[in-house]
DNA sequence: TTTTAATTGTTGCAAATGCAACAAAAATGC
DNA sequence: GCATTTTTGTTGCATTTGCAACAATTAAAA
């Protein structure tokens, strides 16, 4: 059987460390820029969702997100039909740096999958989503303390 | 154009997030797992390519190195014809705990692949292998101080 | 050879990360 | 209704991570 797994954490990697060097130009520390795009495209959603969509331990991201309120990259606003939850805004500095984000991505994206055909691409988008899907529902398990057999 | 790297990153983050917590079995900490099947694969391989491998920073490499080192999992040797350079080498307890790493490996591959077909598995390989070439010369001028344009 | 540059390895420091544990609110079960 | 469980958010603590900066050795250039 092909072993991804090794080069997928490569090029996570890889990836991840070019992105936190190039946003320190936004005055954005490590990982913050993950947390930052994902609320500028669901607004409204709160932190434990948006730790589970980049799969992320609760408590990083929490301390992620209070740390961009703090540079005024979004807003955290109480809910007003539940009094636990905290909504997740960009506000206009958070959505221009947003911008800037997804153009450093496209190119990094662009850079990753030099020299393959469109079908390639597609082909590589399509396997990646299904992947990503059958991983969540061990993620979650073993996070919560469930142990797994091997 | 497709975007893949989000999904890397979040497909990578769950791996890991899983071994992690997985490998408190063997009494590895985080990340030192990364490092000792690499060094029980490449038998004298020096610290500095061995980040180069994972791609991870020098200094990070050279730490969780020397982490392994004091708890026995691996030995740090001289060379006899390089005074500058160490060598490394799983010691019996070191191949021990990369058999059980690699066993843990497969298994995360085998749930991240269910319901591919052998084409697609083998595709989807070759791919990535494809993009980890791809990005490597850009992680390294990136770390090194050049910058990109986009 | 001598000088200069690159490689290798380490430490100081600041920051991110994640597990445990807690409190508060909401959802569920009876 | 009330009791119990789940969800959400936070803090304490220990650890990892990575950039800067340094020393030591080797490689390259003059």
């Amino acid at each position: 059987m092909s072993d991804i797994l090794r080069d997928i954490g490569v090029i996570a990697r890889a990836l991840d460390s070019i992105a936190n060097i190039e946003f320190k130009e936004l005055a954005l520390t490590r990982g913050q820029y993950l947390y930052l795009v994902r609320i500028d495209e669901n607004p409204g959603i709160i932190p434990d969702r948006l730790a589970d969509l980049v799969k992320v331990d609760r408590t990083t991201a929490s301390r992620a997100i209070n740390k961009l309120v703090k540079q005024d990259f979004i807003e955290k606003n109480p809910d007003p039909d539940n009094r636990k939850i905290k909504r997740l805004f960009p506000t206009d500095k958070g959505k221009e740096a947003a911008d800037y984000i997804r153009r450093e991505n496209r190119h990094s994206n662009g850079v990753a999958l030099e020299g393959l055909t469109q079908e390639e691409k597609k082909n590589l988008s399509v396997l990646l989503e299904k992947v990503k899907n059958n991983i969540e529902a061990d993620w979650k398990a073993v996070k919560q303390g469930e142990t797994r057999e091997y």
